[in-house]
DNA sequence: GGTTTAATTATACGGTTGTATAATTGTGAT
DNA sequence: ATCACAATTATACAACCGTATAATTAAACC
């Protein structure tokens, strides 16, 4: 009846790696790391399960890559209100701690997707160098947003000062960040981001207050 | 040459529920969820595969005994200075600080577990059920802890405060928690529990210092 | 001390997994 | 138009997984 369909079609390296990482992120944020199967992965991409060991030398290469990747688009989620010029350190910093609570990097999926790579780094050399490096940048980045927000206060703190404080202030975010997309509703998800800048606020002993 | 030796002993069923469940936790928590298989656990709990299947109806319940023993445990050990009559509920609010800081609690085994578990509550629904109860259970203990420490400083604080601190408080310990088990040496474990103390304090506007 | 009974082991089985290799097929160059 | 090559599929395979069932054996009982 119909002409033979084109059974499938070539892509770019790029946009084949990117599809078997999308997939793969996909698959271990709705349904686990045990449903990630290579069959199961080659599928969610359209794909045949060959085409993942063209393009990765391993299934666990695989995995690190879409750790990486997911990681990375985290991270630019977080932090892309860090650069806004336009406003004050403060706001930047409120701006911040806002986005960290608030969807899309507030999901169950992300929390299912990050355990799910945590879970890995005492026995996966590179899922634990990843995963240093993204939580150092992220740290960083935050110590220098507190420090700016502190110096336009008229505030004098020591490097060992800002250090600490943004230890702490990452480990309140992410407490807040796994309470609020683990427990269903127990609860309201618009207070979150205030519990933030409320108690963040009370830690610098600055007014970042809603 | 030798006698043939006893080919194996029986045991209480308790005693092996709790030898298979200790194994359990022992690789996953060393080796990962992918090494924890029935016969690697049951080699582990020196006995054969399919004893197991004698003591639960399948490996997912064993695997969520497992995770009900280990919670157990923790919440202990982290809650076990919270009923100490003898202290002021400052001093005890400071020692459960303390505690979930410090090892045994403070490890990276832990965190390989309880990242493990938490990876599945989304898919999981008996997992889940154990997450929210054990969870909600340290989370009102920390509350009233909280409550008692306000009310002997003369404040006279409302439900939905002390419920909006007793989150953000489980938040900074648990966010703390992590960072402490997984960074390796990047953060001095010795200062883990005094930056929780200290911010804590600012939080509760007292003074919890070290 | 033999009998009974339940705990434990031994063995088997179908399904799934990751990987390896051979067979196709789309596509750009000529 | 067809050639050449790389992308993609198709197929195969050995290892391992969880589960089921039958065969042993330790220990309690009378």
């Amino acid at each position: 009846m119909s002409k033979p369909q084109r059974s499938f079609a070539r892509e770019s390296p790029e946009q084949r790696r990117q599809d078997l990482i999308d997939a793969t992120l996909k698959i271990i944020g709705g349904n686990g790391f045990r449903a990630a199967t290579v069959r199961s992965i080659a599928a969610q991409a359209n794909v045949t399960l060959g085409l993942i060991r063209h393009y990765f030398t391993t299934k666990e290469d695989l995995i690190t890559a879409a750790y990486e990747a997911h990681m990375a688009e985290m991270t630019r989620l977080a932090l892309a209100p860090a650069d806004d010029t336009t406003k004050s350190p403060k706001d930047r910093l409120r701006a911040v701690i806002h986005a960290n609570l608030t969807p899309p990097v507030l999901s169950e999926r992300n929390v299912t997707l990050w355990a799910t790579f945590l879970a890995q780094i005492a026995n996966e050399p590179e899922i634990q160098a990843t995963h240093t490096r993204t939580y150092l940048h992220f740290r960083n980045r935050l110590e220098t947003l507190i420090r700016e927000t502190l110096i336009a206060e008229n505030r004098t703190p020591t490097q060992t000062e800002t250090q600490h404080l943004a230890v702490a202030c990452n480990a309140i975010i992410d407490g807040l960040w796994m309470e609020g997309s683990t427990s269903k509703g127990a609860l309201q998800k618009s207070t979150l981001a205030d519990l933030a800048l409320k108690n963040i606020g009370r830690m610098l002993e600055i007014d970042l207050g809603p």
